[in-house]
DNA sequence: GCGTGACCTTACGTATACGTCAACTAGATG
DNA sequence: CATCTAGTTGACGTATACGTAAGGTCACGC
């Protein structure tokens, strides 16, 4: 069976984060390892907790989103409040991306224009005439 | 003939933004109006600039991007030096811009695979299980 | 007894783009 | 004259997620 005991650098380099990440944590109220003495002492919970950190992270959630279905993680024994936070937290997030979806897209488009018009200038080079300035005018 | 000379607040209200962002962007070098006593007196010049501004804004570029253009813009005639640092910069920002889709694209899978278990879940209402430990596990 | 490594706390620094007072001045208006 | 409006500068506040000293503790090995 695996270790069930884990030091804040057993943690850091699995995870590949800096100690000092998961002391902020626990400052937020992501994470309250035990202590031997001064010592933060991670067990098998501490450390699944950071790996849902982690996830939210990767997900893009903000660490105060992610506290709070970390809280009712623990608290909430149906799961149902906590899997009802979660949806809505999804779902706000979904709109949030698709939102930047298509901004990012519309965007990208914009720039590609851009560059083709500017490598298509400096490439015949005449001199003068200004591609930023397309759309600025009044 | 259009007016020739805007006050902070005509370009304010005309372009929606904050006179403390006008400001801001001119501690940052990226404006350098005229004064009339203390007050800041904006040419025809200074108008398309924050015009610049604006549009590099919508296009995802830093403040700082921005300046790199807009110097250039005034002192290279020949537009070659701004053309080739323009293009640098579109090119990078091209690059972010896909790395973000790709990213976005990802998550928004990923979180709708979850919406998607939650609301079974929730739906079925059986008692335990974890939807958020899924790929939480060691 | 001493150096080393891992850990600890406190607390300021970083980046970005402004927001938000505070305190003051100049010009126009009633 | 009093007030209102628009403008000015300076400086601290905001949000996020840590980085980075600076200095101290503790066990281990030699």
């Amino acid at each position: 069976m695996p270790r069930i005991r884990y030091s804040i650098g057993d943690l850091s380099s699995e995870f590949g984060l800096s100690p000092r990440a998961i002391r902020f944590y626990e400052d937020q109220g992501l994470l309250s390892p035990a202590r031997a003495g001064a010592n933060r002492v991670y067990g098998k919970r501490d450390r699944a907790r950071l790996m849902l950190i982690l996830r939210g992270k990767r997900l893009g959630f903000s660490l105060s989103d992610i506290r709070q279905f970390l809280d009712l993680y623990d608290v909430d024994r149906t799961k149902h409040r906590q899997m009802a936070v979660t949806l809505n937290l999804t779902r706000a997030r979904i709109r949030d991306l698709e939102l930047q979806l298509s901004d990012i897209t519309i965007t990208l488009a914009e720039l590609r224009d851009m560059e083709a018009e500017i490598a298509a200038y400096t490439e015949t080079t005449p001199a003068n005439d200004d591609i930023l300035m397309k759309d600025a005018q009044a």
